[in-house]
DNA sequence: TCCAAGGTGAATCGGATCTTCCGCTTCTGG
DNA sequence: CCAGAAGCGGAAGATCCGATTCACCTTGGA
C-alpha cells in the first residue's frame, strides 16, 4: 500500500472518530470526507460502504476501550481512582462515539456485540469493586451506574472534568 | 367544531407530547398518526404542516413549564425541595420534549425563543436561590446547573426518581 | 334523513445521502 | 527521471424516506 494511501486511511478513521463523537451518528459521508480534506471517492476506496467504515471505527474503539479499562484496572490505585480515570478516558474518546453509533439503527454484527458485552462486563465489574471498596454508594446497581456514566459521557460536547461529570462522580461517592 | 374533531385534536397533541418526549424529535408524521390511532391526513386537517404541530406543542409545554415553576416557587417550601419537585415535574413531561424539539434544527420562532429564555431565567433564578439557601454546592454556575438538569432529564426513557436523577441531585447538594 | 365537516391512506414530491465511475494526479520501482 | 500502477476527486445517478396532497369515504348532529 502506498504511503499516502495509508496516511489518508488513518486520517479518515481519526476524523470519523472525532466527528461521530461530537455530532453523533448520521454525519454524512460527504462531511466526513470534507473534514478529512479528501474527496468522497477516497472514502469508498478505503471502505466498501458506510457500514464498513462505521464498523471499523466502532470495533477498534471498543477494543481500545476494553484495553484501557484493563490497563487502568491493573494499576496500583484505589478502585475509585481507577473509575475516575476510566470516566475521564471515556469522555475524551471512545464510549461516547460507540454509543452514538450503536444508536444508529443498524443491526449489531456479532463481533461488535461481543465487544460491547465485554466492555459492559468490565465496567460492571469495576463498579462492583468500587462499591466493595466502600468508596461508592451501594444503593445503585452496576447496571444503573453504567447508565449514569453513559448519560454523563455520551453527550454532544462532553468534556473531561466538566460540571456534569464532576457532579455525577460526587453523587456516586460515599 | 364537531365533538369528535376536538377529541382527535387533543389526542394528537397528547400523543405527540409523549412520543417526542420518549423518542426525541424526528418521529415521523406517520408514526404520530399511528400512535394516535388516526390517519396522516387527519393530522394535516388540524395542523397545516409539521412545523405548526411541533410549534403548538413546544410553546404550550414551555408555557405550562413556566407556570409550574412559578407555582412551585410560590409554595412555602425550602428552595431545595422546590428544585426537587421542579426536576420531578420536568422528568414527567415537558422539558425533555422541548429540548428534543429545540434540537430539531428549525429556526426558533421569536415567541418560542422568548418562552425558552423565560424558563431558563426562572431555572437559573431558582438555582441561585437554592445556593443562597446553602443547600446546593456553590462551585457550579446556574448555567452549568441547568445543563446538568437537562442532561439528567432530557434523556430518552428518563423517569422521575430514577438512578440518574437521584445521583445528580445528591451530587448537587451540599 | 341529509350533508357538510371530518377522516383516510395510497400516491406523489422533494430533499438529502449514499455510491459509482472515469479522467486526472501522485507515488515509486527500476 | 520515467512509465505505469495506485490513488484521488467530485459530479452524476440511484435510492431512500418522510412530508404533504387529494379524491373519495364516514359520521355527527340539525
Amino acid at each position: 500500500m502506498r504511503a499516502d494511501a495509508r496516511r489518508n486511511r488513518e486520517r479518515i478513521v481519526a476524523c470519523a472518530l472525532e466527528l461521530f463523537a461530537e455530532r453523533g451518528p448520521g454525519v454524512s459521508m460527504e462531511e466526513l470526507a470534507r473534514e478529512a480534506g479528501l474527496g468522497v471517492g477516497t472514502l469508498y476506496r478505503h471502505f466498501p460502504d458506510r457500514r464498513a467504515l462505521v464498523e471499523e471505527i466502532a470495533t477498534s474503539a471498543l477494543r481500545s476501550m476494553a484495553a484501557e479499562i484493563r490497563a487502568l484496572s491493573a494499576k496500583d490505585l484505589s478502585r475509585w481512582d481507577v473509575l475516575t480515570q476510566v470516566v475521564t478516558h471515556c469522555t475524551e474518546q471512545p464510549l461516547a462515539l460507540v454509543k452514538s453509533i450503536a444508536d444508529g439503527g443498524d443491526e449489531i454484527p456479532p463481533e461488535r456485540h461481543a465487544l460491547q458485552n465485554e466492555v459492559d462486563g468490565l465496567l460492571r465489574g469495576l463498579v462492583k469493586a468500587v462499591q466493595d471498596e466502600g468508596t461508592m454508594r451501594g444503593d445503585i446497581s452496576p447496571a444503573e451506574a453504567v447508565e449514569i456514566f453513559s448519560t454523563a459521557v455520551c453527550r454532544p460536547g462532553a468534556r473531561a472534568g466538566d460540571a456534569v461529570t464532576r457532579v455525577m462522580l460526587d453523587g456516586l461517592s460515599t
